[in-house]
DNA sequence: CCATTGACTCGGA
DNA sequence: GTCCGAGCCAATG
C-alpha cells in the first residue's frame, strides 16, 4: 500500500455529506495530479474494505461515469438522499455541490 | 516479475 | 457543446 493510496482514502473519508469531489481533485490533493485513474481504481476495489463514501466522487465533467448499471443507480440514489440533485443522465452541478479547496 | 485493468483527464478537432 | 486519442499508474492476478 502506497502513501498515495492512503491519502486518497483519508481524503475520501473527509468529504462532507451533500458534497462531491472529482477523481482528479482527489488525486491532486493526495499529491499525484496524474492519479485520477488510481483514485477510480481504489474506489472500485477498496471501497468496501475501508467503508468509503465512494458515491461522493464523480468525474471532472460532473457526471456519474460507471459501467455497472446497478452501481450507477446506487450512486445516484445515495447522492439524492444527501440532497444532491442528479439528472436522469447522472449529471451533477459542480458549481453547487463540489467541495472547494 | 510482467500484463492487464480501469468509477479518469486533458487537449485538440 | 461533443467526440476521440494518448497518457497515466497502483492494484491485481
Amino acid at each position: 500500500m502506497q502513501p498515495f493510496t492512503k491519502e486518497v482514502i483519508r481524503i475520501i473519508q473527509n468529504i462532507p455529506s451533500g458534497k462531491v469531489m472529482t477523481y482528479g481533485q482527489v488525486a491532486r490533493l493526495a499529491g499525484n495530479p496524474r492519479g485520477a485513474r488510481q483514485v477510480a481504481r481504489i474506489l472500485h476495489s477498496l471501497s468496501k474494505k475501508y467503508q468509503l463514501p465512494w458515491h461522493r466522487v464523480i468525474n471532472a465533467r460532473g457526471e456519474i461515469v460507471i459501467s455497472d448499471h446497478e452501481l450507477f443507480t446506487e450512486q445516484k440514489r445515495n447522492l439524492e438522499l444527501e440532497g444532491v440533485e442528479v439528472s436522469p443522465e447522472g449529471k451533477v452541478n459542480l458549481h453547487i455541490y463540489q467541495v472547494q479547496n
